[in-house]
DNA sequence: TCTCCAGAGGGGAGCACTCAACAAAACTGC
DNA sequence: GCAGTTTTGTTGAGTGCTCCCCTCTGGAGA
């Protein structure tokens, strides 16, 4: 049992001589197949490899067969709940797959988004799963030139036929809205994107769409641009707070703003919902915690992850069918206790 | 400009003929040497490049190096902004230095971690930063075997040498109960680990040895297992708040119970901080958030994210200073509202 | 006994790349 | 103008694997 300094790795051909075999014989056994193998012969290899702690090099192997495992994930922020429960449910199909996921966080950056597709091109990926973060389309052109199959998930981009996962975007600002306007809101503001993506129109769109319903006229002045940052849904809260004919309720583009902007009232004295209501999107980990619970439409971000996982594995094995390319997910509203009649109807 | 039917990629010897250079002369100027190449010639290989629009093969070009620029890494649970904070630190460096990461997820289960651990050898992966969500080595012997370099991050294996980055468990759950003591709590309940692994009993220690300080007999009785999730919490927070002689303030191994227990008790119609008061340690992102918001210690997860993937470039290129192979980070009280003296003190 | 054939294993090309070793060209000094 | 030296470019072996094609063995049928 000499301990052997120098470094190196075992290889199909030394589990060959070992076993007394070809190192095709070797593969066959490893693959089961393509061609048989006596039991014989494949006791002997099975137990020259575990003899000899024998690791198959995935490498040459994805060199020679022309194709990896690997699936790439390209998401903009993994510190956002949203976002890691989309990767934890792409992770797990993966893996059941036999599928590894490569991480990309772009950040939120086009050129950080770029730099990953060429990597992903480069390490011959399986397929990749993409949370845009804009809508340029150069990304998705590059892929389709390498023929790499992807799946676009929650954002769509314009021009691009790739399959798709997306959330009732419309629907769920529209269940967010709606709410509001039951509860007998009739000025309510709304925090949007700072900018404008299709999902986030779609979002915009719902909530003027709930207003036009209950025939309550469209202000501009009640919509002003968030961020991505707790921070900045308080910064547009003060905004919205600080008009001369505040609003009695908040909704926004997302559950994270509209958290950031609860704070600001509440670090203003004023009391939610008994002054204010505050209605989000999203269903973050956060939202059932804040104070109060959150009102919120759950977007099913974990189903999403799995499911586009699901149809980049049938795009690879070219086995998706052409109308189950896109898919829509509902959306749910969650009332909790962010939200309550305006205290002037009281 | 015909457009080909057949899909295949362009390779280096495609690039060699339409510059008409040879092969070796195209990857000197892709890699910028070994071997200097006239501007002249350069110039000539970068067109045919950009015409054909050549991506080299990473596949190839690892397996002829016997060397990935692919680091692993194990996390049990994306979910929790804790590990998800770590994988962003990870990934931030790993981007930085020219390195992708495979994202292992492990689901706090034995058989995913070795089956990744297999993945990643036969996947030669360059390093791997692994949270262990047990004390088994099984896992390190094998990564040792095949000389794949890897940091332990957030906790320890017994036994295993290998580079680690940590933070002081033990003095944040000393901050987090010595604060109780200091507003003069006397009966603490303490929510431990589920599963004893040495970074939970150090947080358990620290504890204890907060108490000892303050000459307050430590009693077993209000030292309750909690979870994984915000349920598990919960029920341990009943479980305390059912005793006999209850706590009156309540500390646990990590935020994600202590927010579980705080709910149990604003259900039961406890006020918090004024009937009982929690502090939590880790700093997760709803406990900012949560009501009220929760006075815990801030383990610094991003930057132990970034720490380790640092530690691991260097060892992986053999320049880290044995001395230098162990950190362990400091962690910070931080007081919200969750927190007040007993109210038989008042 | 010989031919035929099926079943099982071996040989070897090829995947796209790197780099050492070699060849050729260009430059130097006398 | 030529040997010596430097600079630039080419050749080809090797990386570990898969799978096509070939060989070998042995049993069935004539």
């Amino acid at each position: 049992m000499g301990i052997s300094l120098v470094k190196r790795t075992i290889t199909r051909d030394d589990v060959a001589r070992e076993a007394g075999v070809s190192p095709a014989t070797v593969s066959y056994v490893i693959n089961n197949g393509p061609r048989p193998v006596t039991d014989e012969t494949r006791e002997k290899v099975l137990a020259a490899i575990n003899k000899l702690g024998y690791q198959p090099n995935a490498l040459a192997r994805n060199l020679r067969m022309q194709k990896t495992n690997s699936i790439g994930l390209i998401i903009p922020d993994n510190k956002n709940t949203f976002f890691s429960d989309n990767a934890l449910g792409v992770e797990q199909i993966a893996f059941d797959n036999g599928y590894n996921v490569i991480m990309c966080h772009s950040a939120y950056r086009l050129d950080r988004e770029l730099a990953y597709i060429h990597m992903l091109i480069s390490h011959q990926a399986a397929g990749v799963i993409w949370i845009p973060c804009s809508e340029d389309s150069a990304g998705a052109k590059l892929l389709e030139s390498f023929h790499i199959p992807f799946v676009l998930l929650d954002r769509v981009i314009q021009g691009v036929t790739s399959p798709s996962i997306k959330a009732d975007n419309f629907k769920a600002a529209y269940l967010a809205t709606n709410h509001l306007v039951q509860l007998g809101h009739r000025r309510i503001g709304f925090i949007k994107r700072p900018v404008d993506l299709n999902h986030s129109i779609a979002r915009l769109n719902g909530y003027k769409q709930a207003l036009q319903d209950a025939n309550i006229p469209f202000d501009p002045d009640l919509v002003v641009p968030g961020g991505f940052l707790f921070q900045d849904g308080s910064v547009a809260g003060r905004q919205l707070l600080s008009m001369a004919s505040p609003p009695t309720a908040i909704t926004a583009y997302n559950d994270m703003n509209t958290i950031g902007a609860m704070h600001a009232a509440q670090e203003m004295g004023i009391r939610i919902p008994e002054d204010l209501s505050f209605a989000g999107i999203d269903d973050i980990a956060q939202s059932e915690y804040c104070f109060p619970p959150l009102t919120t439409v759950r977007i099913p971000t974990f189903e999403m992850g799995k499911m586009s996982a699901n149809l980049l594995i049938a795009l690879i094995r070219e086995e998706l069918p052409e109308d189950q390319k896109h898919h829509c997910l509902d959306v749910e509203l969650i009332v909790r206790e962010s939200t309550a009649p305006p205290c002037n109807s009281k």
